[in-house]
RNA sequence: GCCGAAGUGGCGGAAUUGGCAGACGCACACGAUUCAAAAUCGUGCGGGAAACCAUGAGGGUUCGAGUCCCUCCUUCGGCACCA
């Protein structure tokens, strides 16, 4: 064995070594082991590997070694989210083409991924961008829209300048692209949706069912579908047969209606104020609320305002006629883009009212509180007693709200409704390098869809592609014309791109049966493999890739293509990595390179770093030094299995057991069950790795003051260290366990189990507090019970001394922690 | 504004069910080794002379609180005129 520790060496020959036995080769439906699917979230090949990924995959790995080694079959893939607008931009600015811009980043991450040793078969790898992956997106699209879940429609949609495309609502952040920052315009174009809203409910009602998930992760989806229980009703123009509907969820102030607003893109605005004294004013209004930026338009700062349309409507209650108005407050967006104005009860209505004058009536009263008391300084939006409400005075407000919408239902002016703030996902995007929508129109047959059999739908690759706000695509002719698959007839193609979260959206499922040509996924497969146990990544798809991947899921689910309906058991957000305080980015120059780390001290050693600075869930602080300290106790861990294999200060002991062999055989079962626990329950390998580090150094004690210590119970320590130590330095361990004299892989080696009689102690070191307060700490057996305890403790010479003159007014005893004596 | 998480030595963090606060590591100091240095091995390392005081601040529950409850402060994350 070499006294160095040579980690350059050991690494390259034992990743070689693995590819070539195929170690990390999976099984298809293996039935003599239960399976595992230990998945992290694809990367974007950007090019290169940052931190924030060799974290990622650090912790999947650990995880999945950890079950291999305690039997599962484990599937642990990897893959490439590999359209994206980055591939165009560089294209553009390098002249290279986007798929050579991929191909050449994707060849180079895969070599970083493959330094840091990870245990990813790399047969099942599977890329979104190659036609035999984006074939199946663009069959799933078809699915999707025979069953009416994709449409088109003409919207107003969020457009983004910086990107020339349009966004789903959850790309916008803040009014912003979440990718570039560009401040988001509403642009009116026709667009294809998914209908997401059609599993809004089931997308909520089933984050109950996500054990396995965080709690913040199921509060901000729960947030962004936002249910709300409420009720629709129709409000009659005055003089006119127009209706309309507002949604509330509070119709139980349907009496305190003191005015109406719509919001300024409401479709009757035109028709209410054309040819009236009012159109010119309205209009100009309008047009001042679309000109203004997302983020004015919806900031909670900005002030109310709003203009008269002229307009009366009939209150269906009383028949009271109230102003109508437009104000900036009301959007389009939500409900029905109209809302009663009820300003005693709503703090927005109460600050328009207040601003415009209007009446503000109280409809509701805490308990208690005559009417002629009442003098508002903001909304009352509490529970309380309805008066000025007719035939419903007198009524408790939450029994009211069922009351009044059972009674609107009865007379056919409302009925009770339920409300998302959820939209339809918008998934057209006009740039070339995503998945073509399989569409084709026929100026005779209409919208057709593309036949299966003739998927995929290729990707052109002699396009200029350009931005210019319509998609690359139209202006490639061989493209886009094309014949009807109807007709025969000639026929154009749909020119927009798949937004690229729709790629991933499945891709866990073509992981399961990577190289089927028939399928999207093998459905045995599928069955075997799904879901995934335990899913890793980033917060920041918090919303986004896991709402839509749940989506994707419970729409297969329906068309009997799966048998589950959530795609993934359990999921743990890993932190950031942070340098001085900040994320790490290259804006901020603030950057670690992986390579160069890897390249300084080794994969293991970046990797076992990584796992110890911070629990997995945490921000995690990069320190150099840090890093330092890895290496240095694998270097100790190095020195000590050598000294051990070399026989230096060769112990002559056989068969007999000191204390110090017992405590070594305690630590040793000791820290086995504590790396269990911590690996399987709480994920926490920081603490996982410091009790290796103590076992590592109670071992340096031994051999130090022990020259005579019993063979087997030594060579069981070395042997149950270098095991635990695999799934965290996997290179490391190998070579370590080879040098022991063994010819099989140590990640082969069963998970350790512990024996419980090990760890018993014959004496614990208990603590004797007065008052709470620590005063002592004395020895005692371990087996003694409270009584016991007490009487020994208050014995002792010590404690005597300490207690004389006072009045003991209480003892507890605690077996094996502490005694407490309560004195005055 | 609403929802959520966090706040512990010089630093990263530990304390799993209310029971020894600061495990482990970094940094630092000292000793051994060395001609010397690096590396290594070892010792010390919250404050205080001590009694004691210390887990963002202040209250509370308890024999006992970093942990539970209330009020507040700070930082971070999400949502934000959702009717």
């Amino acid at each position: 064995m070499k006294e160095r520790y040579d980690f350059s060496a050991i690494e390259t020959k034992w990743q070689k070594i693995w590819e070539e036995t195929g170690l990390h080769k999976v099984v298809d439906n293996d039935t003599t082991k239960e399976k595992y699917y230990c998945l992290e979230m694809f990367p974007y090949p950007s090019g290169n590997l940052h931190m924030g990924h060799v974290r990622n995959y650090s912790i999947g790995d650990v995880v999945a070694r950890v079950k291999a080694m305690q039997g599962y079959n484990v599937l642990h893939p990897m893959g490439w989210d590999a359209f994206g607008l980055p591939a165009e931009n560089a294209a553009i600015k390098h002249g290279i083409h986007p798929y050579q811009w991929t191909r050449s980043n994707i060849e180079n991450m895969r070599k970083q991924l493959s330094r840091l040793g990870f245990s990813y078969d790399w047969d099942r790898e599977v890329t979104t961008c190659t036609p035999d992956y984006y074939r199946w997106t663009q069959w799933l699209f078809l699915q999707f829209y025979k069953n009416g879940l994709a449409y088109k429609k003409h919207a107003a949609v969020n457009w983004c300048p910086g990107c020339v495309t349009v966004l789903a609502n959850e790309q916008v952040v803040n009014g912003a692209c979440e990718r570039c920052g560009t401040s988001v315009e509403k642009k009116g174009l026709s667009q294809w949706f998914l209908k997401i809203t059609d599993y809004a409910d089931r997308l909520l009602a089933d984050i109950e069912k996500l054990n396995g998930w965080p709690d913040k992760v199921k509060i901000m989806q729960e947030n962004w579908i936002g249910r709300s229980e409420g009720a629709e009703v129709n409000f009659r123009v005055d003089g006119t047969d127009d209706i309309i509907t507002v949604y509330t969820t509070r119709p139980d102030t349907i009496y305190g209606v003191t005015f109406m607003v719509l919001a300024p893109e409401h479709p009757l605005v035109a028709k209410l104020t054309t040819g009236t004294p009012y159109e010119a004013s309205v209009r100009d209004f309008v047009r001042r609320m679309q000109n203004l930026s997302e983020i004015d338009r919806t900031s909670t700062d900005a002030e109310k305002e709003g203009l008269f349309t002229g307009a009366h409507v009939i209150n269906p209650m009383n028949g009271e006629k109230i102003p109508l108005f437009i104000a900036n407050y009301v959007l389009m967006d939500y409900g029905t883009g109209a809302v009663m104005g009820v300003p005693a009860h709503d703090q927005r209505d109460f600050d328009f009212a207040t601003k415009y004058s209007l009446q503000i009536r109280v409809v509701i009263l805490p308990e208690g509180v005559p009417d002629k008391y009442v003098q508002l300084t903001q909304a009352y939006d509490a529970e309380g007693v309805l008066v000025n409400s007719g035939p419903f005075d007198g009524q408790n407000n939450e029994d009211a709200i069922k009351n009044v919408a059972a009674y609107m239902e009865e007379k056919g002016i409302g009925k009770s409704m339920v409300n998302f703030r959820l939209r339809d996902w918008l998934i057209s995007r006009q740039r070339y390098w995503g998945a073509p929508i399989p569409i084709i129109y026929c100026s005779k047959c209409g919208e057709v869809a593309v036949p299966e059999e003739q998927l995929p739908v290729h990707l052109p690759t002699d396009v200029e592609f350009k931005p210019t706000g319509k998609s690359p695509l139209t202006d490639c002719d061989s493209f886009v014309n094309t014949v009807c698959p109807e007709c025969g007839g000639p026929a154009r193609r749909e020119t927009d791109t798949m937004d690229t979260f729709i790629c991933s959206s499945w891709y866990y499922l073509r992981y399961c049966s990577p190289h089927d040509d028939r399928n999207a996924f093998t459905k045995d497969n599928a069955a075997y493999w799904m879901p995934v146990e335990q899913y890793i990544g980033g917060v920041e798809h918090a919303i986004l890739h896991l709402l839509y991947s749940r989506f994707f899921t419970k729409v297969l689910k329906d068309q009997g293509l799966v048998d589950f309906d959530e795609p993934f058991t359990n999921l743990l957000t890993q932190g950031m990595v942070l340098k001085d305080g900040a994320k790490m980015s290259k804006s901020k120059g603030n950057t670690v390179s992986p390579e160069e780390t890897v390249a300084k001290y080794g994969a293991d050693t970046a990797r076992l770093f990584i796992l110890f600075a911070a629990p997995p869930e945490r921000d995690l602080e990069w320190s150099d030094a840090g890093v330092e300290g890895a290496y240095r106790f694998l270097n100790r861990v190095w020195r000590l299995v050598y000294a051990y294999i070399d026989r230096l200060n060769e112990s002559p002991a056989l068969e007999e057991v000191s204390e110090a062999d017992k405590e070594t055989r305690r630590l040793t079962h000791y820290t086995i069950k504590k790396i269990t626990d911590d690996v399987n329950q709480r994920f926490n390998f920081n603490t996982a790795i410091s009790t290796i580090m103590e076992f590592v150094n109670w071992l340096y004690q031994y051999r130090e003051k022990n020259p005579v210590r019993n063979s087997s119970i030594e060579a069981e320590a070395v042997n149950t260290l270098v095991i635990l130590l695999a799934p965290f330095a996997p290179h490391f361990a190998e070579e370590l366990w080879h040098e022991l004299g063994y010819t099989d892989s140590v990640h082969k080696q069963p998970w350790p189990g512990y024996d419980p009689a090990a760890l018993v102690q014959a004496e614990v070191e208990i603590v004797v507090q007065l008052n709470g307060k620590v005063k002592s700490r004395m020895t005692v057996p371990a087996d003694i019970d409270k009584d016991e305890m007490e009487k020994f403790v208050l014995e002792q010479d010590k404690i005597v001394e300490l207690i004389s003159g006072k009045q003991v007014v209480k003892v507890i005893a605690v077996p094996k922690k502490l005694v407490n004596i309560v004195v005055k």
